[in-house]
DNA sequence: ATTCGGATTCTCT
DNA sequence: GAGAATCCGAATA
């Protein structure tokens, strides 16, 4: 299993966010390798986009690695006390991203560590690892892994998908609206989040 | 089944 | 000082 190339990356976030769909997010811990399917993505496009951080090229300290090069991190604090991961995607200074929204454990392994470090009454798997906030909890992702390079195996990578089905792009993908962004104007109606249809660990359904 | 509010703290003005 | 790319439990219907 091989991490994908840069060049995956560097595109507009609306192409890489429909091409992640299917992907493989290894969360790499010491020399254990926890896989986890990526089932639910949204695009975030800074420069004319309302609910990106990075609108109208915004330029923080929070947002500054959505103006890296795509391939890196870019994790910031919700609501106080919530994580959420996106993946820079797009060329230096065009601050586009992808917001991971959900993930599907890939074996018994990837489950046991999601509920270690998650732990929740539900006895539904899904219940784990089905929105932004609960997936970087259960996957321990937090600030530290901020601008980290997902294009070279480290603490959290991307591969190529696992199973041939995927590979093959065998699934039906949703588009839908982005989920709360209630002050992104024109913007909060794009059909900028992608799903595969069906995946039992998909956050919000379609209506 | 659907709606509502509280938790909690970083970030930017 | 306001508000946020969320989650969960409780209340309502």
């Amino acid at each position: 299993m091989q991490p994908l190339h840069q060049i995956f990356y560097l595109r507009d976030s609306l192409v890489v966010a429909r091409d992640l769909l299917g992907k493989t997010l290894v969360r790499q811990v010491g020399d254990k390798h926890y896989a986890f399917k990526i089932v639910e993505t949204e695009a975030y496009r800074g420069e004319f986009d309302k609910a990106s951080h990075a609108y109208g090229g915004k330029l923080t300290n929070r947002t500054r690695p959505m103006f890296q090069a795509g391939g890196i991190t870019y994790i910031y604090l919700i609501y106080g006390m919530y994580y959420c991961l996106n993946i820079v995607t797009n060329n230096e200074s065009i601050p586009h991203a992808v917001l991971i929204r959900a993930l599907q454990p890939l074996d018994d392994e990837a489950i046991r560590y999601a509920a270690l470090n998650r732990p929740i009454k539900s006895k539904k798997v899904q219940d784990l690892t089905n929105g932004p906030g609960k997936l970087c909890k259960a996957l321990v992702i937090d600030k530290t892994l901020n601008e980290v390079d997902v294009t070279e195996k480290g603490s959290l990578w991307i591969a190529e998908s696992i199973t041939e089905e995927n590979n093959m792009k065998d699934f039906e993908i949703i588009e839908d609206k982005r989920i709360n962004i209630p002050y992104a104007m024109e913007y909060q109606d794009v059909l900028w989040r992608f799903y595969i249809n069906h995946n039992q660990f998909v956050s919000v359904l379609k209506k």
